[in-house]
DNA sequence: ACGCACTCCGTAAACGTTTACGACTGTAGG
DNA sequence: CCTACAGTCGTAAACGTTTACGGAGTGCGT
C-alpha cells in the first residue's frame, strides 16, 4: 500500500473524499465512509505523517527532552518512566503521542534542542533538568514553541514550569531533625549547575538560622547523586572532626552506598546517624533500616505537567482553563526507621 | 524565517542552488556556497524535516521502543539510558538521531509500533522486551522496516537480535554454587511472558540435572523483578519447609528487598543464604554484604546494537560488514560477599 | 417549471523540500 | 570556427497529504 492515491483508486473514489472520510469530516456519506475505513483497515493504509504534517504544520507529537549525561545515567531510576505514564494519560485524550529525546552526553543540550525543534518533529516540548541559567528557555520562548519546564530557572521571569518543593523538603527535614534534638545536620547536594541544588541548600540554611544554628559549610557535601556518591558522602562525614548526628540526602538511592560505608565503620544508620532521603519512597522502604523519605507521585506529576503544557497550546487551551499557573509540587514525608531516634539518648 | 524560498530570495539565487549548497552537492560554486551557508546561519534557517523527508522518504531518525508498563516502571534502572549512550555514539557518526518511543502501558505494543511506524517518523526501529511470540517481529519483517531486537524470540527463525546470555549466567551461577557445596538452589523469574524467563529457568534446570540434582519446581519463584518482588521472594523462601541454601536473582535490584526480608527474620545473606544477582554490578556493589553479580557494559551493548542495526540498512551496510550476525552477549561475574562462604561449614 | 437548500463528492492548489534535466557560460582542442 | 566538456545555475516535477471551492444530484415547496 503506497498512499492515499492507491487507496482511492482501489475504491473508485477521489482522494479528497477518502481523506475526508478518514479524518472524520462531516460532508461524506455514511456508507462511503464505512467502505473507506474498511478498505483502509484491510489494506493496512495509514497516512504518511510527513505529507500530513507538511500540509497542516503540526505533528501531534510532544517531545520530552532528557539528558543522558554520565550523571543522569548513574542516577537513573524510574523517575522519567513514571512521569511519562502520567503524561501519556493526558495526551491520549487528544490523540497526542509522546516522544523522548535523549540528548547525547557530549552535545550541548541547547544545540540538541534546536536541532530537534528545527526538524519540526514535535509540536511542543517538555524540558527537564533546568540549569540556573538555561538558554533553552529563551530559545523556546522566542521561537514561540509551546513548552513547559520541569524545574525553575533564573533565565526568564515568566514561563510555564513545575518544580519539586525542594525548599519545603529541606525545611521540613531540618525542622524534624531539630525537634528530635539534632544540632549538627549535614546535607548533600549535586556538584552540577542544576538549579535544584541551590534552592535546597538555601532553604536548609534558612531553617538552621531560624533556630540560631550556625551554618557550617563543611557540612554541605557536594557529590554525585548515585550509590557511589552516597558511599563517598559517608566517607567524608566520617572524616569530620566533629561528626554530625544527622544527614539529609538529596537523592534516596545514595542511601545504599551511604549505609554500606557507615556500616563498614560500625556506624549504624538509624541509631548512630539519622538519615532522611528525598524524591521517592518505594525504593528506599526496602532498605534496612528503612529510609525516612519524602514521597512523590510520579504519575500525578506527569498529569500536571501534561495539563500545563496543553494549557499553553491554543488548540487545547480551552480544555485546561485553570492549569496555566506554575506549581511548586509538594512532597509528603514517609517516616521510616532511619531517623526514628532521639539524639538526646546518644552519647 | 519561513523556508528555503525566502532564503533564496534574500540571496537572489534560485532555491535549487540554495538546496544544493546546503546539502553539500558538488555542482555549486565555492563562493556561492559560502554566501548561502552564511545567510542560513545568520537568519537561523534550518530545513523543515517534513518537507525533506516527504521528498526523500527518510528521516535520519532511529526509534528505540521501550515499554512503560507497570512492571517496567518499577524495574526502571539505568539500563535503557546506558544503552542509549552506546547507540548514540554509533549513530552520531552518520548524523542519525535517536528517539525513544515509550509505549503506554494500556496499549498493545504491537498496535503502538504500527502507529509509530506508519507515521514515518523513524527510518528504523530497535525493539526490546521481546515476548516468546512477538507479532512486532513479523510486522517489521513484512513491512521491510530495518530493525534489531534486544532479546530472542520464537516468532521468526531469522531476524537480527542481540540477547543477554541468560543461559550462560544461570549455568555459571549454578556451577559456582554447587562447587561451594550447595545442593538446594532457588531461582527467581519474571511472571510475564517475556522470553527471558524461560531461557533462564531452562538453563538452570539443565545445569542441575548435569549434577544429578532433582529439579524442584517449588524452588522457582515467579515474581515481579523489583525491590518489592525481592522482599516477597525472600518471604516465600522462608516459608519453604526445606529451606534452600542459595538463591539466584534475575534482577539485582531485587536484592534490596530480599536482604531486608531476610534480615527481619535474622537470616544473614552471605552467611546463611548465598545470593547471586544478575544484570548490573555497580548498583549492587554498595549493598551490605556486597552482591555477587553478573556485570554487563551497557555502553558496549548499545554500540553492538547500533552496529547491527546499521548493518541491516542498505545505506550503511558497507560500514559494518561483520556486524550482521546475532550475538549472545556474555556477562562477567563480579564476585562479592553475598555468596562467599562454603555451605559445608553450615549446619 | 423553477428556485432553493442540502448532501455529497471531485478538482486542484498548497505545504517545503530535493533532484533530474537542460541551459548557459567559458575554455581547450581540433 | 566548430565541437566537446567542465563548471554553475535555474526550472519544474515530484513526494503524500489536507482543504477551500465549486459542481452535481436530489428532494421539496412554490
Amino acid at each position: 500500500m503506497k498512499g492515499i492515491r492507491q487507496l482511492a483508486e482501489h475504491l473508485n473514489i477521489s482522494i479528497g473524499t477518502v481523506s475526508r472520510a478518514l479524518n472524520g469530516k462531516p460532508d461524506v456519506n455514511q456508507e462511503t465512509r464505512r467502505r473507506v475505513l474498511a478498505a483502509a483497515e484491510e489494506l493496512g493504509y495509514v497516512a504518511n505523517q510527513s505529507g500530513r504534517s507538511l500540509r497542516q504544520g503540526e505533528t501531534k507529537v510532544i517531545g520530552l527532552m532528557i539528558e543522558s549525561s554520565k550523571e543522569t545515567v548513574e542516577n537513573a531510576d524510574n523517575f522519567f518512566l513514571g512521569v511519562t505514564s502520567g503524561l501519556q494519560s493526558v495526551f491520549a485524550r487528544h490523540k497526542l503521542d509522546l516522544l523522548m529525546l535523549p540528548c547525547p552526553s557530549d552535545e550541548d543540550p541547547h544545540e540538541y534542542l534546536k536541532r530537534m525543534v528545527a526538524r519540526r518533529i514535535v509540536d511542543a516540548m517538555i524540558i527537564s533538568d533546568t540549569q540556573r541559567v538555561d538558554r533553552r528557555i529563551d530559545f523556546l520562548s522566542r521561537a514561540k514553541i509551546p513548552f513547559v519546564a520541569l524545574g525553575r530557572s533564573l533565565s526568564a521571569s515568566n514561563f510555564p514550569w513545575i518544580d519539586l518543593d525542594f525548599e519545603g523538603v529541606a525545611d521540613h527535614a531540618v525542622e524534624r531533625l531539630i525537634a528530635l534534638g539534632h544540632r549538627r545536620i549535614a546535607i548533600t547536594a549535586p556538584s552540577s549547575e542544576a538549579n535544584l541544588g541551590y534552592l535546597f541548600i538555601d532553604s536548609y540554611r534558612r531553617a538552621l538560622e531560624r533556630h540560631d544554628i550556625l551554618f557550617d559549610p563543611s557540612l554541605v557535601i557536594r557529590i554525585r547523586s548515585s550509590e557511589q556518591g552516597g558511599y563517598q558522602a559517608a566517607h567524608e562525614l566520617l572524616l569530620l572532626e566533629e561528626r554530625p548526628t544527622a544527614v539529609i540526602l538529596i537523592y534516596e538511592l545514595m542511601a545504599i552506598g551511604l549505609y554500606r560505608r557507615l556500616m563498614e565503620s560500625g556506624v549504624m544508620p538509624g541509631r548512630d546517624l539519622a538519615v532522611i532521603g528525598f524524591r521517592d519512597a518505594p525504593r528506599a522502604r526496602f532498605l534496612q533500616p528503612s529510609l525516612s523519605c519524602f514521597r512523590i507521585s510520579l504519575y500525578d506529576l506527569g498529569v500536571a505537567l501534561g495539563r500545563m503544557l496543553l494549557a499553553t497550546m491554543p488548540a487545547y487551551r480551552e480544555f485546561y482553563p485553570g492549569d496555566g499557573r506554575n506549581i511548586i509540587w509538594p512532597l509528603e514525608l514517609m517516616p521510616g526507621e532511619s531517623d526514628a531516634f532521639d539524639v538526646g539518648a546518644m552519647v
